[in-house]
RNA sequence: AGGCCUGUGGCGGAAUUGGCAGACGCAGCGGACUUAAAAUCCGCAGAGUUCACCCUCAUCCGGGUUCAAGUCCCGGCGGGCCUACCA
């Protein structure tokens, strides 16, 4: 019965059936395709607009409703921007190679290449589903050889390139190797003369200054997931991925030199409108540090340099402290056997702690004396030099004068090993130095004379530069920038990757594959799974066909190494970060089969600053986009880019929670144990009390929402709308099915205001109500300004309050009375449209318009509606609101003024006493003081 | 341990950045329509108080600046994220 009275209601199924048309017809009308310079259609008129999404990893789970939150808010500003009249860029691809898929494979039995592909199928019908206005003509994948081909030769480009330091930027380096040909340079560590190296050293040589170089390397060896990893995917001694146990090994491994550019990797956050959070843990990863190396003479070994950020504190260096890795200890075990076996003994234990151990122990200091002493330049005196592991090999040298009155850690070592601790930093404030903490604040130097230098007195920055200045004078110590950052471990020993493009010869020479010849394809491998062992074992190395080549059939040039020579491909795969560090840059041109990308669609898309927005989670703050960010630059280096900084602009959207349950211990209850008796929640199984929290979506938790169950109930509009109301784009908010209702009764509204659902006519208004045309204008005019913004979730707002006030009451029969004109429904429409393009696009077409709504102009807002000619202000006395008087708008603050002291509620409220002042802030509010 | 962020009704959140706290939505309550319900529409709705009006109190707690503080400053408590022996 009631179905029947209403037979054109916006439910969910006529909602799903508009979706399903409209998408169909947007994606065979190539509706959201940008034009190149150059292609049909394109307009060099109208400004550009790059908006990126982060690449998703399409896992086998498919999108949760996390997805969809920063891919639905970069389609509003989309459909908006191209609306205001932009050339918009806004693409969408996979990031499919890499560890998930891989142990996804690993342990259902299907090769990853299908469970990729069948994985993006989804994601891709799944975002489709929702409406987003994406250049699918542009989509590609980082595992389609015509995208790696491309990745290979950026990392070729690498290969072939060497840091030049006093240009500070990124050189060929056969410029390098001509000059030590012309100059016949001596490289290497013995000095041989460039004409007199073998071809192996004279590689050697160039290997230690090539931006993507081969080298043995202290890696991070993860036996469970059968591969190394980079410093920034280990999180505690463990790994990132699975958190997994990590240990550390020397291994020979490709490199990224990304050291090399640690200074403008630093300098250039300042050019990027990027959150201040991200761009401080970009700083800290980076971690540069002003200080001096100092050189302490060991008799017999030489000098034992340090690094110290404190060379003020050298008056107070009571002993020295190198790392279990060290070569002194090696050196102090062969030149005192009898304290060799103790030695020996603790380095064996401290390199068999994981990282994670050494965590564990945190504070704990150990350590043992080498028997040896250092002279302390500054005093002149024998210091003991100890091996501990709260020293690591790979920061700064290796090594480290110890100040145990103004460090903390050498202060914990000194106190647990009764070494001497001297004062040499005064308290600025004068507070007397105790003796049981360290004070590591700036100060004012004490105790720090010799018979050449006195820092006494001195403030702390001060000091350190007199010091330094004395140290260099005495030709033991210089002045040195140092850096936390550390280069990029590039080789991975698993299987789902891109291959490098590099062979080897019976010598172990490497040889790049010539550029023509790539890509180097993947093999198609049955038994991918990696090898479970103490050692690496790459699994291309089942591939033996594939490995065992020879020169000509590998692609190196034929000037670099006869074609029948005999050659070893490289085993090891590039990690999951490699196709995401440009895959910016191939949507400007993404089926270019000439160039990574053309210099004209590089040059127009990226334009002066690059990427416009980009959009996608704070996880990704310092791996993903500070590889982006090196690679973008050895790009400019090498003028292949245009732009310093690949991503102008970037944002972080919020984590989307959802809700779960605590027990009274604090334990967490799965959302399905549990059941709603009035206001309160309680555990179904024992009827207990349980409060509801907000937790991370999770399986065990049973709270994860899948956009899939949402679009079935409600249709993509409203998860759309509901994904943006919910609040700041930024902020972390909480999944609540039942607020869904709210915005599907807001499209509704919308829906009824246009058609008569009884008939599926049309219902306009005759003429225009003056308040909702106004409300009209300035809802326009809100939205707008809140796109911009991105301030959707008040954008929102404001178009309910519009549909609100608009909505006619039910008792109103007569279709043209009330609710919108024509013209007011279609300038509504194309506002609500870049929010709920599906519905607009079917109410757009029944007001009779030929085109569709996303194509239309942004309604143009007439100024003059932005204001009314009176408006009420409040008035306090004495600073509480007693009064409200309506006063013209263009009122200066005399006129208010007048205006208020005569008015009879204020009289009342004044209560005869007079205004001794009066305060106006026009248009805001009035304080009289009495 | 340090750094950054954050704390507003029963709930998610607004508040033009110092100017009427609680927009909008959820949940709730009342009314209209209906035989009834659903749906819809119209209202109410921070707390306190003898309907209402008024008044008082109210943006985690305590101080401060200001004519005026959710907003700025100082101190404390709670929550979140990041870093964590980096010399």
């Amino acid at each position: 019965m009631a179905a029947n009275e209403t037979p054109y209601r916006y439910d969910a199924a006529r909602a799903c059936e508009i979706e399903l048309h409209w998408q169909a017809r947007w994606l065979a009308d190539g509706a959201n395709r940008a034009a190149n310079p150059g292609d049909p259609g394109f307009d060099a008129s109208r400004p550009k607009y790059y908006i990126l999404d982060m690449f998703p990893y399409p896992s086998g789970a498919g999108l949760h409703v996390g997805h969809p939150e920063g891919y639905t808010a970069t389609d509003i500003l989309t459909r908006y921007k191209v609306m205001r009249g932009f050339n918009v860029l806004h693409p969408m691809g996979w990031d499919a190679f890499g560890l998930p898929a891989e142990q996804y494979a690993v342990q259902t039995g299907v090769h990853p290449a299908v469970t990729t592909r069948s994985a993006i199928d989804n994601f891709r019908r799944q975002l489709q589903r929702l409406g987003f206005a994406y250049d699918w003509s542009r989509e590609f994948g980082t595992i389609d050889p015509d995208y790696y081909r491309w990745t290979q030769w950026i990392w070729l480009r690498a290969y072939h390139s060497y840091y030049d330091e006093s240009r500070a930027c990124a050189r060929p380096i056969a410029e390098l190797e001509a000059q030590c040909a012309d100059e016949d340079r001596a490289t290497g560590t013995d000095g041989t003369p460039w004409s007199k190296c073998t071809p192996a050293q004279r590689q050697g040589y160039l290997d230690t200054v090539r931006l993507a170089y081969i080298g043995v390397q202290t890696v991070n060896w993860c036996p469970a997931l059968g591969t190394v990893l980079a410093n920034e995917e280990v999180v505690d001694g463990r790994s990132e991925r699975g958190s997994h146990p990590v240990f550390r090994m020397p291994l020979r491994q490709w490199m990224f030199r990304i050291t090399a550019y640690a200074q403008r990797l630093l300098d250039d956050l300042a050019i990027v409108e990027w959150p201040e959070s991200t761009r401080t843990m970009q700083a800290e990863w980076i971690g540069r540090s002003e200080g001096a190396d100092v050189q302490f003479a060991v008799a017999g070994f030489g000098a034992l340099t340090i690094f110290t950020t404190r060379p003020d504190t050298l008056f107070g260096a009571t002993y020295m402290v190198v790392a279990p890795e060290h070569p002194l200890v090696e050196w102090a075990c062969a030149h005192n056997p009898a304290s060799a076996a103790d030695i020996g003994g603790y380095v064996t234990r401290a390199r068999n702690r994981s990282d994670l151990d050494r965590q564990a122990e945190s504070r704990d200091k150990t350590g043992i004396p080498l028997g040896l002493t250092a002279t302390n330049p500054a005093t002149g005196l024998p210091i003991p030099i100890w091996v501990a592991d709260y020293v690591l090999m790979a920061y700064g040298t290796g090594a480290i004068m110890a100040v145990p009155a103004h460090d903390e850690r050498d202060f914990a070592f000194a106190t647990r090993f009764s070494l001497p601790i001297r004062q040499v930093v005064a308290a600025a404030d004068g507070t007397a130095f105790s003796a049981d903490a360290a004070a590591c604040e700036a100060g004012i130097a004490c105790n720090s004379s010799n018979h050449e230098l006195s820092l006494n007195g001195l403030p702390t920055a001060s000091a350190a530069r007199a010091m330094i200045d004395w140290l260099q004078s005495k030709g033991c110590g210089v002045r040195r920038i140092n850096f936390r950052l550390r280069d990029w471990l590039f080789s991975r020993q698993r299987y789902w990757g891109e291959p490098f493009p590099v062979v080897f010869d019976e010598s172990g020479m490497h040889y790049p594959v010539s550029p023509e010849a790539l890509p180097v394809q993947l093999p198609t491998l049955a038994d991918y799974a990696p090898v479970q062992s103490d050692q690496p074992l790459p699994p291309l190395g089942k591939a033996t066909q594939w490995v065992q080549t020879t020169a000509g059939a590998a692609g190196v040039d034929v000037r670099l190494l006869d074609p029948q020579t005999p050659v070893r491909r490289e085993t090891n795969t590039m990690p999951g970060w490699a196709g995401s560090c440009w895959y910016y840059l191939r949507y400007c041109d993404p089926r270019n089969s000439t160039r990574f990308v053309s210099k004209e669609a590089e040059h127009y898309w990226m334009g002066d600053r690059g990427v416009d927005l980009y959009v996608g989670g704070s996880e990704h703050a310092v791996l993903h986009l500070l590889y982006a960010r090196f690679w973008h630059k050895m790009l400019f280096d090498l003028g292949e880019v245009t732009t310093r900084e690949p991503f102008a602009k970037l944002y972080h959207q919020g984590m989307i929670t959802s809700f779960a349950f605590e027990r009274a211990d604090g334990t967490l209850v799965a959302t399905d144990a549990v059941h709603e008796v009035n206001g309160g929640w309680v555990e179904t199984a024992n009827g207990a009390p349980v409060t509801r929290v907000i937790a991370k979506m999770s399986k065990s938790l049973k709270n994860v929402v899948t956009p899939d169950e949402v679009v079935a109930e409600y249709g993509a509009d409203t998860l759309r709308l509901y994904e943006m109301s919910m609040g700041p784009l930024a902020d972390s908010k909480p999944w609540n099915t039942r607020d869904i209702a709210g915005v599907f009764r807001f499209l509704q509204r919308v829906w009824r205001l246009a058609i008569d659902e009884r008939t599926g006519e049309l219902l306009l208004a005759r003429a225009p109500d003056a308040a909702v045309e106004r409300l009209l204008h300035r809802t326009i005019h809100k939205v707008a300004h809140d796109i911009e913004k991105l301030a959707f979730n008040t954008a929102i707002a404001s178009l309910i309050e519009l549909v609100n006030a608009a909505t006619r009451p039910t008792a109103m029969i007569d279709a043209a009375d009330g609710g919108l004109t024509r013209d007011q429904m279609n300038r509504f429409l194309r506002a609500l449209s870049p929010f709920a393009p599906h519905i607009c696009e079917a109410l757009w077409e029944k007001l009779g318009e030929a085109s569709s709504v996303t194509t239309s102009q942004w309604p143009v807002v007439d100024v003059a509606m932005l204001v009314d000619e009176s408006i009420e202000m409040p008035v306090q006395i004495q600073g509480k609101v007693r009064a409200r008087v309506q006063v013209p708008t263009a009122a200066d603050a005399a006129q208010i003024e007048a205006i208020v002291l005569s008015d009879a509620m204020v009289v009342q409220a004044m209560a005869g006493r007079t205004a001794k002042k009066v305060i106006v802030v026009p248009k805001r509010m009035v304080n009289v003081l009495v």
